[in-house]
DNA sequence: CTGAAAGCGCTTACAG
DNA sequence: CTGAAAGCGCTTACAG
């Protein structure tokens, strides 16, 4: 035992007047569960099992526990615990944007879901980079994760195989795997776009285009459902724009002055999310094009100002909230070693329909 | 030394098909630094100075250190160097919404700050909840934070002396505080509305009004600096409309139809925020009420719609991202020990004054 | 520039 | 229901 020992403790039977702990030597100063066992005359283990399973001690000792936690202020140092037990009560989380409201809906659902199980996560921002999702995945795993929720289903073999190596289970989310070794929850984003065109056909438009920034493999998933319903139909599905920059209102109204320059004859726009129908429907505002009856106007997420603005907006409405949650859940599941019924959770969607189409 | 440690080193000289970790007895079955150690024929000590101190490493060291670890990918364990040095390289932020755009910007100023220094962050949403807030931080004390962001300087005593007795610096956001202990990053809330005033008045409007939700202490701060320029130019401050629940862009039609009922006159209304500023337009356009000549709108924070709308939206534009990076910075410095000029930075704002007034 | 010893504050794995 | 011993994987504080 070392010298330094004896002082440290001092703080623990204070001349009354002492409140303001005092660090020194090694460790934080903090309340440990040695004071506490040693206040309420127990062995330290003791005071373990009545915090992690309160079943396995006396009642009586477990009030005795309690009230001297109470007294102490005593809080766990997650550390020590995660170093001892090897579980960290960590999740990481990785989504593509964080400026993104699509995604903060999704982190509450998660967020939800594992703070009430203990859990807590470390967000990364990926900026839908693969690359930047493999660094993330790299930095986290420093913390000793118990598991991971990803975004989409495109992570690379070799992630996969790190993943798996280290026996860290993750699932996927905004989409669905046909591999059902992965847990995914999320939708067909190629049905979604199938029914945007579905729509369209059925109000006649003749000339739908599709807009879209980003260029995440979801979005183009949805430009390869949109396509198709428009080839069925025996439409042109020429009419398009796709840039690879970050999505923004003020890019919509840009997207809608090329195809308006490429396909003067275009009726109705798909816009691979809402930020770029509002930027649509406020250029179109300004040039003066009636919408619906110039031009057709349908969005994707069903955010905030979809539903208000004039006319309000035809959208995919996406269970953002939900997908989150749900994918928390599943992860939970996994973790606790529970079966897991279904791999792959779909949990559709929605077309809103409104004035704008 | 434990009978298990010989088994758990088997991965470490496979018999070359051995690719998959296998967790055995305690521990993470990870790489530690003790096989990285061994690898490079050198002291645990000396691979962990080559991480932290590479200066004090001999340059052969260090290039035989650095290949060890690319090999057999080794990561630090967060959690024992946490433990061993009483310093977790976390981070605790507490921001009143994820939901608010406003705040995800001051987020990714945070990031990238304290990411490039080496540190985490662990994000928690207080609702505008001061009970909330304090409940998060109570969480948060279990990962030893080296410090805490927090927005707004009303916190109470009892968790400034929390902080201060444990020796925990935070940095306080989006408002100044006139205590030079605390150190605090923002504006002056009172001085936006204020200004926000004078450019109603500059402008001739007889009867602006205010609304807001949510009603937190900086929004109520907007409010006394706009009644103070109004009172000032002998105009009536009495048009408001107060509502203490989360402010949406529904709510800001709603809001205006309540000013309309109470104040029939009014002719223009500063909004609290961007979002109620955006739903006061949409109603405005549903009433067939021009704006700005029949009513002026005002909103704050310049987000990204108030620039795009038609009309675009006059606005008071925040330092958002700013916010979270300096705030961020000075708890750097703190924590470095270095020492602080100014407790309390000012970063300003700017009035966009744009086609709705 | 390098290393052996001890310790950080928990939990695992026993043993009673 | 309870506890003593050992260990998790790092870093501190020395000593050379």
């Amino acid at each position: 035992m070392s010298a330094k020992k004896t002082p440290q403790k001092i703080k623990y039977s204070p001349p009354s007047d002492t409140q303001k702990v005092v660090r020194r030597g090694r460790g934080t100063g903090r309340v440990t569960i040695t004071d506490v066992a040693r206040a309420a005359n127990v062995s330290p283990m003791t005071v373990s099992r009545a915090l992690t399973s309160p079943a396995l001690v006396q009642q009586k000792s477990r009030d005795k526990i309690t009230a001297v936690i109470q007294k102490l202020g005593y809080v766990p140092n997650q550390a020590a615990s995660t170093l001892a037990s090897a579980k960290s009560r960590v999740i990481g989380v990785i989504v593509p944007s964080l400026t993104n409201a699509v995604f903060i809906d999704t982190l509450s659902g998660i967020r939800d879901c594992l703070s009430q199980a203990g859990y807590h996560f470390l967000i990364g921002e990926s900026s839908y980079s693969p690359d930047k999702e493999r660094e993330l995945i790299a930095t986290y795993m420093a913390h000793a994760p118990d598991g991971f929720l990803l975004t989409g289903i495109e992570q690379q073999e070799s992630l996969r195989m790190q993943l798996a190596s280290n026996n860290i289970p993750a699932v996927r989310m905004y989409d669905l795997s046909k591999n059902s070794n992965d847990l995914t929850v999320g939708f067909s984003q190629v049905k979604a776009g199938y029914s945007v065109a579905r729509h369209f056909i059925e109000r006649g438009y003749k000339r739908p285009a599709f807009i879209a920034a980003q260029l995440d493999p979801r979005a183009m998933k949805r430009r390869e459902g949109f396509r198709k319903g428009l080839v069925e139909a025996g439409l042109d599905p020429s009419a398009e724009v796709l840039l690879p920059v970050p999505s923004t209102i003020e890019l919509g109204a840009q997207l809608l002055a090329k195809i308006l320059e490429q396909t003067p004859d275009c009726d109705a726009v798909f816009c691979c999310n809402d930020d770029l129908a509002l930027g649509v429907l406020f250029e179109c505002q300004r040039r003066g094009i009636a919408v619906p009856t110039q031009m057709a106007i349908a969005g994707f997420n069903d955010l905030p100002w979809a539903a208000q603005s004039n006319p309000a907006i035809t959208t995919i409405v996406t269970p953002r909230y939900d997908i989150g949650y749900i994918a928390a859940e599943l992860l939970l599941k996994t973790l606790k070693g529970q079966p897991i019924e279904k791999s792959r959770i779909d949990l559709g969607f929605e077309l809103a329909i409104r004035a704008s189409t």
